[in-house]
DNA sequence: GCCAGCATATATCGGCCCGGCATATGCCCG
DNA sequence: CGGGCATATGCCGGGCCGATATATGCTGGC
C-alpha cells in the first residue's frame, strides 16, 4: 500500500493537485490510517503520468503559482482495482509514546505526567476530528464504516488513558537521575 | 523514535545480538507498536559501537555461526535516557485494510468477506499474543500497563469487526466488474 | 537414509519514503 | 510595511524495509 496507490485512490474520487493529495492525506477522512509527504507524492504522480494511469492539465491562477491538476484515466481505474485485489500487507503501528511509557521508572514524574497528558489530548483531538466528519454527500457508506471503526478505537484509547494514566505516573522514579545508572 | 533508539531500549534490559533484537521487535512484548528489520538494525548497531554507546564480544558456537553479543555502556544508558527526554513524535498507523475497506463498493462480496475475515483473525491473534505474555519476572509494571492498553484496543477492534463486518460485505458490488468504470 | 526446509546469524543493496529545504507569490494582520 | 501564512512544485539526504547472499546444523517427511 504505497504512495502510488494512495494517489490513485484519491484521484479515483475526483481531480486533485499534488498539494490537494497531501492535504487530504493529512487532514482528510483517511488521515488517521494513511499519510504521505510531498517528497513521495510528486515523484509518484510523475511516474503515474509516464505510465498513462493519470493525466494532467496546468491551470493558471491569478496571484498563486499555476497548478497541475491530475485526473485518473480508465487505465488508472483498472490498475487501482487490480491493486485492491492483491493480498493486503499487515497494518503497522508506530508509537513513540508507548516506547516512552515502558521506561517510566527511569523518568521524572512531571515529565511522564506531561507526556501522558499530551497524548490524551492528541487522542481526544483525533476522535473529535472523526466525529466532525460530515456523514452526508460525498461520503460513501464504507467511509462511514471506516470512520466509525476509528471512533471506536479512539474511544477506548481515551477511556484507558483517563482511568489508568495515574498508575503510569506513580511508576515514574521519585529520585532524580540515579536509577538510569543501575 | 528510530531503530537506533529501539536498539538502545532493548540493550538497556540486557545483552543481545542483532538477531535477538530483530526477534524481540517482531515477537516480543513491544512488537505491536514498534518494529525493525535487519537492514536497519545491523547498521544501527555498528554506528552505536563506533560512538561508544554499545560494546560487543564475539561468541563462538558449535555448529551455528558465531554471534556478536552487544552490551550497552554507561554512555549508552545516558544517551537513551536523554532521548526519552526529547519531544515525542506522534503515533502513526498504516492500514492497507482500511484503504481496501473504503472501496468495498467496487469489489466482489466474496473478496471483501475473505479480507475482513482475515483481518478479524489477525486482530484476534494479536490480542491472544498479548494475553499470553507472562506478567511476572522480567516484566516491569509499565510493560504490563502498555500491554493492557494494547489489549483494550484489540478488544474493541475485534468487537467492532464482529458486529459490523456484515454491513461492509453488503456494501460490496453484486455486479461483476462494471462499476469500476463509472 | 536423504533432501528440503527451517532456525540461527551477519551483512549488503536497491528502492521507497519522510522531513527539510528551495523557490515563487499574494494575502492578512499587526 | 514587514513577517508569517497559504498555495504550489520539486529536490535531496538520510532512514528504513524487503530481498538476497552466505554459512551451517537440526528436523521432519517420503
Amino acid at each position: 500500500m504505497n504512495v502510488r496507490t494512495l494517489c490513485l485512490s484519491i484521484l479515483y474520487e475526483g481531480e486533485a493537485t499534488g498539494y490537494d493529495i497531501r492535504r487530504l492525506s493529512v487532514e482528510g477522512e483517511c488521515a488517521y490510517f494513511i499519510e504521505a509527504s510531498f517528497g513521495s507524492i510528486y515523484p509518484a504522480l510523475a511516474k503515474l503520468e509516464d505510465e498513462g494511469l493519470v493525466t494532467s492539465r496546468t491551470e493558471q491562477q491569478s496571484g498563486k503559482p499555476s497548478k497541475k491538476v491530475y485526473s485518473i484515466t480508465e487505465a488508472g481505474r483498472t490498475a487501482f482495482a487490480d491493486e485492491l485485489l492483491a493480498p493486503l500487507a499487515p497494518d503497522t503501528l508506530r508509537s513513540p509514546f508507548l516506547l516512552f511509557a515502558r521506561y517510566a521508572r527511569i523518568l521524572p514524574p512531571e515529565l511522564v505526567e506531561e507526556r501522558v497528558n499530551d497524548y490524551l489530548q492528541q487522542t481526544v483531538a483525533a476522535k473529535e476530528k472523526l466525529d466532525g466528519v460530515p456523514t452526508g454527500s460525498g461520503c460513501h457508506a464504507a467511509d462511514k464504516w471506516v470512520i466509525n471503526y476509528g471512533r471506536a478505537i479512539m474511544g477506548v484509547a481515551e477511556q484507558y488513558l483517563r482511568t489508568h494514566m495515574h498508575e503510569l505516573i506513580t511508576m515514574a522514579r521519585a529520585e532524580p537521575k540515579k536509577d538510569a545508572a543501575e
